[in-house]
RNA sequence: GACUCCGUAGUGAAGUGGUUAUCACGCCUCCCUGUCACGGAGGAGAUCGCCGGUUCAAAUCCGGUCGGGGUCGCCA
């Protein structure tokens, strides 16, 4: 039977038979320690057989070991226990030296980090760059949840799209068996769709982006939370629901991983004590940006970046708050599927900011089929095309006032853990010069 | 796409015109009975990304090229 290493301390007395990767290896002369990884970390064994340690001459770190030995109580030992006389049995041997050091936390250093991508079958063996990825999946699980208890139906959208959809980013085109195909950069239309049958969806899943952009903040192959709600009364429905699962999950991340977070130097988690995110309009932020840098941006339809770490930094230290949206884009910024608000002028759009950088669009969208065609059409749109018919289908046949949002997992974790790269939070990051691993 | 910076042993770095290119980690050999970034002695390992130019002399200066980083732009 094989004991995990987190099990070893309730074992003590008994014999013990351990199963994982040689992860370090301490010659001290008389006596030799090893660590033996498994899923749970590290096991420490202490050999004092010459014969014994003679096994793992030639042989390097990542052998795959098997050890039978003593569960022993020794307070010096990390865990409180160790393996002693122990037996050692090479189940696969590793006869080449590793080209990183795998024991030692990876550098994360901007110019080097095309190295950690280079070797992360490798470095992804590292116990403190696993805690990145166990933090990623706790924050999807958390979100899941907390979606699953606000009766949201999670779905699964194709990727594969016929022809080009409705403008936008750049898409990946490929050949379809002979015919054109895209690759979608959002199941928007999808999950909109699937308001007409189920009111609350979501879907995570990877959008793909052929934009030739090289910054921390961008992949080509992302992944995406995407939400979908109907039968909403306003704009703030929306934001409300996103705000309350956005901290939600922080919380939750926060005081499940206390521990990894604070080795990862993280950085403190602060958000506003009624749970209300604050909201300024993009023409607020505009403003207030403008007189506080003397830099004028109130002609920029969008916020600029440094307008983005402004206004993150502003509602941290004035308002206690990671969070912050900007809402109320204008109307050169809407597109034919957003809610307008006429009177004000604005597209019912908002974007969520945490701790500098957007994470989230979340637009309230038109749900009147001769407002979308007239829309459509107006923008130069075919709504015969095999992506817009369908598509459309859904609203002639009724579809309610809905709005949702688009979520980048990707930088959540990245912004979560204070990584200075959206690829950091990714296990196999693709971007424009990266296809491998 | 624009601007800008950087390419030196397996990894990370030092070296801004002049002997045999320096250091740390890793690796190999030996010593070491409580290590946990173990310690000690010795050793191997680099055509300084590539091509061309300037110079008595180039890792170092110049041009090109390839690779990478950052910022901006683009971005459901």
């Amino acid at each position: 039977m094989r004991i995990l290493s987190s099990e070893l301390s309730a074992h003590i007395g008994e014999t013990a038979h351990i199963e994982g990767w040689l992860h370090k290896k301490r010659l001290m002369g008389g006596l030799t320690f090893i660590n033996v990884r498994d899923r749970r970390g590290l096991t420490q064994v202490v050999i004092r057989d010459k014969d014994e340690i003679e096994k793992l001459r030639g042989l390097h770190i990542g052998t795959v070991l098997a050890v039978d030995g003593t569960v022993t109580e020794e307070p010096r030992a990390p865990g409180g226990a160790e393996l002693h006389d122990a037996k050692l049995e090479v189940l696969v041997p590793v006869t080449d030296e590793p080209p990183i050091e795998i024991d030692k936390p990876i550098q994360h250093k901007a110019e080097n980090l095309d190295t950690l991508f280079e070797y992360r079958v490798l470095n992804i063996r590292n116990l403190q760059e696993q805690k990145i990825f166990k933090i990623r999946g706790s924050l999807t699980r958390s979100i899941r949840e907390f979606l699953d208890e606000h009766e949201f139906i999670e779905i699964d959208t194709p990727k594969f799209l016929a022809g080009a959809t409705e403008g936008g980013a750049e898409v990946f085109k490929l050949d379809y068996f002979g015919k054109k195909a895209t690759l979608a950069q959002s199941p928007q239309f999808y999950k909109q769709i699937m308001v007409g049958a189920f009111e609350r969806v979501y879907e995570i899943g990877h959008s793909y982006r052929a934009e030739p952009s090289a910054t921390t903040r961008h992949l080509t192959e992302l992944t995406m939370l995407d939400i979908e709600m109907g039968f909403v009364s306003s704009h703030d429905e929306v934001l409300d629901m996103v705000g309350d699962m956005t901290q939600h999950s922080l919380k939750d991340i926060y005081d499940k991983h206390a521990d990894d977070l604070k080795s990862l130097n993280a950085p403190e988690l602060k958000l506003p004590e009624d749970g209300k995110i604050p909201r300024f309009t993009v023409a607020q932020i505009h403003e207030m940006y403008t007189k506080a840098t003397g830099t004028d941006v109130t002609a920029e339809k969008d916020l600029i970046p440094d307008e983005e770490k402004w206004i993150s930094e502003h509602a941290r230290k004035q308002l206690g708050s990671d969070l912050v949206f900007a809402t109320e884009f204008p109307l050169a910024a809407a597109k034919f599927y957003h809610k307008v608000d006429a009177e004000k002028g604005v597209v019912l759009w908002a974007d969520l900011l945490f701790r500098g950088l957007e994470i989230a669009t979340c637009p309230l969208r038109e749900n009147n089929y001769d407002k979308m065609v007239e829309q459509m059409t107006a923008a130069g749109l075919d709504v015969e095309e095999p992506g817009f018919r369908y598509y459309l289908q859904a609203f002639k046949y009724g579809l309610p006032m809905h709005g949702g949002c688009g979520f980048g997992i990707d930088r959540l974790v990245e912004k979560t853990i204070g990584l200075g790269n959206v690829k950091e939070a990714t296990l196999f990051p693709r971007d424009i010069n990266r296809l491998a691993p």
